[in-house]
RNA sequence: GGGCGGAUACCGAAGCGGCCAAACGGGCCAGACUGUAAAUCUGGUGGCUCAGCCUUCGCAGGUUCGAAUCCUGCUCCGCCCA
């Protein structure tokens, strides 16, 4: 399918910056390409969209071409930013290159006649001298556009915070990211997020200044949440691709928990299933919201294309022994630490067992699951503390070798969802 | 510089000599319900060797059998007057 009907019929289009990009994308293969500021170690499922869009542009036939700003992340996108953006330094830099690098490349094939390109754009930025830039790129544009526009205009309002001279600058070095790939690749598309939009036409117009060529550029929407809240926030934080960071069974969990409301266009933005498939999962949400069949849906395709089978499965195994009660004995230890991969652990010696330093209640209040043992006891009485998902509201209760699974863990639980493993050592 | 008012547990806010580990509301935790949801209802929310004991009501000292409550000094915060 044509990559534009393609990302407007997922919802995928904010603007376009000429009709012309269509004809010419059915006629003939093209490049595009699309930033990524390595301000970390790792995307968040933010980027996701950006970072699919270029699979999806690859899909359809074209070259994708992934730029990671080690030279533009020196100096700091003011755009969607309200404050001046603290520098990183070279080392970090170097890391952060390299691991956008390292989850970038599962999403592009590097091989073939249309293979992707992974570049770093300090390759040429670390070039240019200021004199070549001020000439060659500065002299383009013009300050009064520059200030009018929302990213400077806010921050130039804004009296305290302000905007240095370095951040001013960044949309220049965007403009000329463009203008070198369409020099040195013949890349004549750019996308990315519809903030990035004045950054993407400044690079259009200096193709078009200096080369007096065509280039184009096409914008995705920002992300919403039907309650209002931002994107791509879990409750521990930022839900990263890294799995360093963001363990694959709460990212899994992260798109299972989907709002009715949010799941099909989710399903639409962030997976690559098609129209048909979708449509059936939607009718789906509308008759029996109580299966969440496309939040199940969303959270495997999504896991599958950032971690890989293994982790969908893992997560599915997880998911029975955490939520739906399946057995615990049974499973061996290495399933049992990976289901149980995200809590917190701590260790038990095993000659303690069946003696008062494995009493209950002084555990819980060990391990962190309660805050104090008299909170402990409370938690106890009240019927929320299970032991290997056995509810216990024994105050006495030991730990004994009887509770120890797969010979070497003991699953506590306080509430519904507060895990911590005792391994017994 | 003078006058007045205030400082209470995570936050807001009652209490103004014993019945105060401290009302009430929010938040948070848990239980029921449920779709690993929302809403709702219920319980809990200083610590411990837990029918008892210990430490808390801005800080330090004092009065008293007994103080969050009274007195003195100090620190900080509001408002008013110079």
């Amino acid at each position: 399918m044509n990559f534009l009907t393609d990302l407007e019929q997922r919802g995928l289009l904010q603007q376009v910056t000429s009709p012309d990009l269509l004809p010419l994308m059915a006629k003939e293969p093209i490049t595009g390409y699309c930033g990524f500021d390595p301000t970390a170690d790792s995307l968040h499922v933010g980027s996701l969209l950006p970072l699919l869009g270029l699979h999806r542009l690859q899909r359809a036939g074209h070259r994708p071409i992934a730029i990671v700003g080690g030279g533009t992340g020196m100096i700091g996108d003011p755009s969607g930013k309200s404050q001046e953006r603290s520098m990183l330094s070279q080392e970090q830099l170097a890391v952060n290159v390299a691991g956008l690098r390292r989850q970038m490349s599962r999403f592009l094939d590097f091989d073939g006649p249309r293979g992707a390109l992974l570049l770093d754009n300090s390759e040429w930025l670390g070039r240019l001298t200021v004199i070549d830039f001020l000439r060659d790129v500065g002299k383009h544009f013009s300050i009064n556009q520059m200030v009018v526009r929302d990213s400077v205009k806010t921050r130039l309002e804004t009296r305290e915070q302000g905007i240095s001279y370095t951040e001013f600058s960044y949309a220049l070095l965007q403009a000329y990211d463009f203008l070198e790939l369409f020099d040195r690749h013949g890349c004549v598309l750019q996308i990315g997020g519809s903030d990035q939009w004045g950054n993407i036409t400044d690079g259009v117009d200096l193709i078009r200044r200096r080369r007096n060529g065509s280039a184009y550029g096409a914008t995705m929407p920002l992300v919403t949440k039907a309650d209002g809240k931002k994107f791509g926030k879990s409750e521990q934080g930022n839900v990263w691709l890294a799995p360093e960071r963001t363990r694959p069974f709460t990212f899994h969990q992260f798109w299972l928990n989907a709002d009715d409301a949010d799941v099909v266009r989710y399903l639409r933005y962030f997976t690559l299933l098609d129209a048909a498939t979708i449509a059936e999962l939607a009718q789906q949400v509308a008759t029996a919201p109580q299966k969440r069949a496309a939040q199940r849906r969303l959270a495997d395709e999504v896991t599958r294309l950032v971690h890989g089978d293994d982790a969908v499965r893992s997560a599915a195994t997880a998911i029975a022994v955490l939520f739906e009660g399946a057995p615990l004995q049974g499973l061996d230890a290495e399933t049992l630490a990976d289901a149980f991969a995200d809590a917190p652990r701590s260790q038990l010696a095993r000659q303690q067992l069946g003696t008062a330093e494995a009493g209950l209640v002084a555990v819980l209040a060990q391990a962190g699951l309660s805050p104090s043992k008299g909170q402990a006891r409370q938690a106890v009485e009240s019927g929320s503390v299970a032991i290997n998902q056995t509810v216990t509201r024994d105050l006495q209760r030991l730990l004994t070798a009887d509770d120890v699974i797969a010979g070497r863990f003991v699953i506590l639980r306080r509430g519904k969802k507060t895990y911590h493993v005792l391994e017994i050592v």
